[in-house]
RNA sequence: GCCGACGUAGCACAACUGGUAGUGCAACUGACUUGUAAUCAGUAGGUUGGGGGUUCAAGUCCCUCCGUCGGCACCA
């Protein structure tokens, strides 16, 4: 006899068990369409789950993200009976929901094309289209082995095997087609409409490189015709975004196979490499930083020691001269410790904090490569807090702080946070990684941080709290960076003397605010997409010529602005003002000057901006006090404008 | 590194089943003397990523190496 509490409160009595499905016809036919599962007292259930006792009932339709991730996760059983339909040789490995979507990894003895995508697509169309009721059937453990081995289902049965102590298996069955879930899933599949499948890719069965490799087909799927179209449309957006394209397009910087994922900066890319690069180093002045440098290519036994060798090796970059083996540094650690250790401090010279805008080189394995964001050289804004432990929390909350600020002035208010705890392959003990992951994930609940527990993910000598930003498809990228490590100044023997006259070794804060500048600058293009704020962008402003005699006035106008540290251009071109305009428009050059006789007449610019207003004739001065006044708005101004 | 796709002029792209490598922009030359997103005409530019092979003939088919793209694994 169970009672069902609605969510409004209204109770339905019942004198046998009901499923989800039957209630909801109960209250109407439409909402009775339009379920896809239900949450009984709070947990997911399939709506045709029986209930049998007094519960509290809430109907999921695809109004509901919960709804939508079921829907999603149906999808990719769709895709399997269809892909089975088509090519009954193919084995199912696994099918679970992704963000936008799903995806399903096979393993099928031949290579799947764009073309087979169509055909599957079609029949999942086709299928869906007849409305059939997906039958849930809780199986036994025998049972499951049986109809999986008669499928020839290697990988499910792996699967099955992986589950010991289950007695039974969810089996949803798609008419002929059987696949295994703990769903819940929809109850009909004319409720999976708007996908589409998007990708085909490789990707190890488990994860694991030493496993053979499946072929993955993703797909997306949403709740609506529309919300699937608006969904396509802002990934074309997206790729105007790419700052590969806008790299070549602004005259950035390029890549070639001369030096794979190694950067060429052009004088544009430069200039604004360098505005980063200085307002960081204008950060470490204002937070007690010191600046150091470091060489590039240092002796092998170092790396050893540090314990680098052991693990990345592989990833090193080595020369060799006059029988004395190198690597070029992967990272600044070591060669901060060398300057640490060349004077003896004392406990009250703590902490002490070594910056230095290094660059780096790893030899990361060439499918990883991508434009600025993964690359083999970089710069790091990179900075080692040697401090005591009583210091750890004031120093880590200090880059945290600093974390925030600098990332509010680049225009960045959407920053995932991550803690990575111990790996497998680590240095130092037990009790210190304890420590350490107590320390940075206090100082976090501290700054009321809502973070994701990242284990075995940390770094080979400490625990990590990572700040990550998207790229414009969405890409999740880490950049800023902050590593507690007790064990490095023990292996370089870097030491302190304490109040009590002994040698102690500090510890060490490994830290970067923006991560590699390479990367930063990569995110940045894809974020404004290349329409930097004045801060930022190469040229601020270019004084475009009408005719050809107003060329002695637009270079003195230029020579008065650069003067006042501007960026400034001048286009004296023999071509029409229509012309200059669109093209530096397309550069995205934020203010264009326009001088022709007028302006030459009252000592004026006539000022258009980068969004096609025209704000007239002004004094020289009232233009550079605008610019001066946007300048140092930093990135905040895109920030507001945004919203 | 692995799976798959791709690689044509500085850039964006074209070249049917193998049959003389083209177009636009940019560049260069000249004309036009310009007022808020493209003035007109002409000229030049490529061993089709590198190497090898099949063929009377290869941008196109095959092998191999390099790189790029999308994922996977990796990411100090």
């Amino acid at each position: 006899m169970p009672v069902i509490t609605l969510p409004d409160g209204s109770k339905r009595e019942y004198d046998h068990p009901v499923s989800a499905l039957d209630v909801a016809k109960d209250i109407g036919p439409g909402l009775a369409k339009a379920t896809v599962c239900a949450r009984v007292n709070g947990q997911l259930k399939d709506a045709t789950d029986l209930i049998s006792e007094d519960a509290e009932l809430e109907i999921v339709t695809l109004k509901d993200e919960d709804g939508v991730h079921v829907m999603r996760h149906s999808c990719a059983h769709l895709l399997g009976h269809a892909i089975k339909q088509l090519y009954p040789e193919v084995k199912m490995a696994i099918g679970p929901v992704v963000e936008h979507g799903f995806y399903y990894d096979v393993d099928a003895p031949f290579s799947l094309t764009p073309e087979h995508l169509e055909k599957i697509e079609q029949r999942m169309q086709a299928l869906a289209k007849t409305d059939y009721p997906v039958i849930k059937k809780m199986t036994p453990r025998e049972e499951a082995i049986r109809i999986f081995t008669e499928r020839g289902e290697d990988y499910k049965l792996e699967l099955i095997a992986d589950m010991p102590e289950e007695t039974a298996f969810g089996l949803y069955h798609h008419q002929e087609y059987v696949d295994m879930c703990r769903g819940p899933h929809v109850p009909r599949m004319g409720l999976c409409k708007h996908f589409k499948l998007t990708a085909l890719a490789g990707a190890y069965w488990r994860g694991d490189s030493n496993n053979k490799m499946l072929q993955r087909i993703y797909g997306v799927a949403f709740a609506s015709k529309e919300a699937l179209k608006a969904h396509l449309k802002m990934l074309e957006e997206a790729e105007k975004r790419d700052h590969r394209k806008l790299g070549k397009q602004l005259d950035l910087f390029h890549v070639e196979d001369i030096a794979p994922g190694m950067a060429f900066w052009h004088p544009k890319g430069t200039v604004l490499f360098n505005i980063v690069e200085a307002y960081m180093r204008e950060q470490l002045r204002q937070n007690g930083y010191e600046e150091i440098r470091t060489p590039l290519i240092m002796d092998r036994s170092l790396w050893e020691k540090s314990g680098h060798w052991d693990k990345f090796k592989d990833n090193m970059f080595t020369t060799e001269t006059e029988n004395r083996d190198y690597a070029v540094k992967p990272m600044n650690c070591p060669g901060h410790i060398q300057v640490y250790k060349r004077k003896l401090h004392s406990y009250r010279d703590l902490p002490i904090r070594l910056a230095e805008f290094g660059l780096v080189h790893r030899n990361e394995p060439s499918g990883t490569l991508h434009g600025l964001m993964r690359v083999r050289s970089f710069t790091q804004d990179d900075a080692h807090i040697f401090c005591t432990e009583e210091q750890i929390k004031d120093e880590v909350q200090a880059c945290i702080e600093l974390v925030y600020r600098t990332y509010a002035d680049f225009g960045f208010d959407n920053i995932e946070v991550k803690l990575s705890t111990r790996p497998q392959q680590r240095v130092g003990s037990d009790e210190i990684w304890d420590k350490a992951e107590d320390a940075l994930a206090r100082c976090l609940q501290d700054a009321n941080l809502d973070y994701e527990l990242q284990p075995g993910e940390g770094a080979f000598y400490g625990p990590k709290i990572e700040f990550s930003l998207r790229d414009c498809i969405g890409r999740v990228w880490q950049c800023g960076t902050i590593q507690l490590d007790f064990s490095m100044p023990v292996r370089l023997e870097a030491t302190y003397i304490g109040a009590d006259n002994e040698r102690h070794y500090p510890v060490m804060i490994h830290r970067a605010i923006l991560g590699s500048l390479e990367r930063f600058v990569g995110i940045l293009i894809e974020h404004y997409e290349g329409r930097f704020p004045a801060w930022l962008a190469p040229v601020q402003a270019v004084v475009a010529t009408i005719a050809p005699n107003h060329g002695d006035y637009a270079r003195q106008i230029a020579d008065q602005l650069i003067k006042q540290g501007f960026r400034v251009e001048t286009d004296l071109r023999n071509e029409k003002i229509g012309l200059k305009i669109r093209e530096h428009t397309l550069m995205r050059v934020p203010y264009i000057l326009v001088v022709g006789d007028q302006e030459v007449e009252q000592g004026s610019v006539n000022v258009r901006t980068r969004e096609g207003k025209t704000l007239g004739s002004m004094p020289v001065d009232a233009f550079a006090a605008q610019l001066a006044e946007a300048v140092a708005q930093l990135g905040r101004v895109q920030m507001q404008a945004q919203h």
